[in-house]
DNA sequence: TTTAGGG
DNA sequence: CCCTAAA
């Protein structure tokens, strides 16, 4: 029986080791196949509205500490003029940046814009459904998103392991610890993979002319008004302005300065997706990305006439920053948190931090500092194809690291960070799904030598794919054997050909029943030992 | 270090 | 993928 069933298998005088392995422990948990799918409520173009929010908020706090691209200064004593005439009605963020009906994929730079919260974007494109009420949209046109979808080849990884693969185990001699080496730096992974590019236009936003502006808090889990009625008396009303009550304390009553905030800018960073990634894992991977990068509390800089401004108590008069005055060289610039540098940022050379705010795609993000300066002027998010530049000893994954051209500005290299028990904080592998090719190899070895014996299947068919450990191997057949069972309409990712996942289950099941029967085996033979001493 | 299983 | 108990 076993032997025919081996021959089903294409076992080809493949002998069971005779001293099979029993299980190393007892403990058969039951394994819950029902895995919760992060479904983040908040997609991630209202993160970026959340993060307009956090800078309003910002602009508001702190006046002194304002700052940059394309924050126009605008004289008291003209009045400024609404761009859609509705400023002074509230609005809720979540109302209006909609997650967008993104094209399909449409090769490189095929430029979608996602959220181009320029008004007439909005109604274009993103409000077909949700049609605007006045007064929501004006502060809206601030926010500028725009996606770049690019198509980006990589099919390295095809041959990872062909033509490496051991055909026997003799290599069990060496035993280096694979721990270690797996870890080790290796190529790409093989599926065509989305590469996002978000430019740096992807946000930004623009205050104009609206009367008592207020931070919007906690969005997205509040929505809340961002301009408000309930502070006149901090405002001067008749100005039809922005006033921003704490910084223009500082100034006198009479000339206070007026500010238009023409647009935040968010520089690009560059996100990586499988082409088999579902929309919603999209938005959840920008999302992320985004929440990584804002993660730290940005705080607002003030550049004036390309001089940053330090001395947070100076009064704007006293900087310069008065009404007859030269604003144009007034400029804003977002850092992070200088307190939590450290968590979320390293120096170049220095082994990368590890996030992940969730075990989904998006963990795959580095972000790292690569100047002295905090300033986030320019920040690229990307994963690279290319070895690892950090030494083999962090253990990270190639893909891992995040590089950011040159820029004359502080830059920033953004990658997710998860925070372990202590205060030490890991990264957590990229994600590299298993090729096809993978698969086929996977399912020989176990066909070969077992569901018990990952080290050698591991040996035996992935020796040279670093980035795949012994404990991968024995995950990837785990979620192959749920794949097999599950019909092909629930199935997700890069298709694995039926004849492999029969194969799977073929092998999954003779093995089960395999171990069984050893398993009794032993126990039997135990028995009449433990009768004699008793 | 490996295996096994839950998260 | 991660974490970790148990072997």
């Amino acid at each position: 029986m076993v032997l025919q069933r081996r021959l089903e298998y294409g076992f080809n005088g493949y002998q069971v080791p005779s001293t099979p392995r029993a299980p190393r422990s007892a403990r058969k948990r039951v394994s819950s196949w029902k895995k919760n799918e992060d479904h983040n409520r908040m997609c991630a173009f209202d993160l970026l509205a959340t993060v307009a929010g956090k800078l309003l908020l910002e602009v508001d706090d702190s006046v002194s500490k304002i700052d940059h691209e394309e924050i126009q200064i605008v004289n008291g004593s003209k009045p400024n003029v609404c761009d859609q005439g509705s400023c002074n009605k509230p609005f809720f963020v979540s109302e209006i940046i909609k997650p967008p009906v993104t094209d399909t994929c449409s090769g490189p730079a095929s430029g979608i814009t996602v959220s181009d919260c320029k008004i007439e974007d909005i109604n274009q494109k993103q409000m077909k459904t949700a049609s605007p009420e006045n007064g929501k949209l004006p502060v809206v046109n601030n926010v500028d998103c725009n996606l770049n979808l690019v198509i980006r080849d990589n099919d390295d990884d095809e041959n990872s392991f062909e033509g490496t693969r051991p055909d026997t185990l003799n290599k069990k001699t060496v035993r280096a610890p694979p721990c270690m080496r797996d870890r080790k730096i290796r190529r790409l992974s093989a599926s065509k993979q989305w590469k996002i590019s978000q430019n740096t236009d992807v946000y930004s936003n623009k205050i104009n002319c609206c009367k008592y502006q207020r931070p919007l808090r906690d969005y997205p889990f509040k929505k809340r008004r961002l301009y408000q009625l309930d502070n006149p008396s901090k405002s001067d009303d008749k100005s039809g302005f922005i006033e921003d009550g704490s910084s223009l304390d500082a100034t006198s009553q009479d000339s206070h300065v007026k500010l238009k905030i023409k647009s935040f800018r968010v520089p690009e960073f560059f996100i990586e997706i499988p082409e088999t990634a579902t929309v919603s894992s999209l938005k959840r991977t920008v999302m992320e990305a985004v929440t990584a990068i804002f993660s730290g509390e940005l705080h607002v800089g003030v550049m004036l006439q390309g001089k940053r401004i330090r001395d947070d108590n100076k009064t704007l008069s006293q900087t310069g920053i008065c009404h007859d005055n030269e604003l144009d060289a007034l400029g804003f610039t977002l850092e992070p948190n200088e307190l939590q540098l450290s968590p979320f940022l390293c120096p170049e050379n220095q082994p990368l931090i590890r996030y992940s705010p969730a075990q989904t795609v998006a963990n795959e993000v580095v972000i790292q500092q690569q100047a002295d300066s905090p300033r986030i002027n320019s920040m690229n998010i990307t994963e690279t194809d290319h070895e690892m530049s950090v030494d083999d000893k962090s253990g990270l994954d190639s893909r891992a690291l995040v590089t950011v051209p040159a820029n004359n500005v502080g830059e920033l290299v953004v990658v997710p960070v998860r925070k372990s028990k202590g205060a030490e904080v890991v990264q957590r592998r990229i994600r590299r799904p298993f090729s096809v090719s993978e698969v086929e190899a996977l399912v020989e070895a176990v066909e070969k030598l077992g569901t018990g014996r990952w080290r050698d299947v591991k040996l035996r068919a992935f020796d040279d794919a670093n980035h795949r450990t012994y404990v991968d191997l024995k995950d990837k057949w785990k979620t192959l054997v749920h794949t097999a069972r599950i019909s092909p309409q629930q199935r997700r990712g890069e298709p694995v050909p039926q004849e492999l996942l029969d194969r799977v289950l073929t092998a999954h099941g003779y093995w089960s029943h395999h171990q069984a029967k050893n398993q009794f085996k032993l126990n039997h033979q135990l028995e009449p030992q433990t009768c004699r001493l008793l």
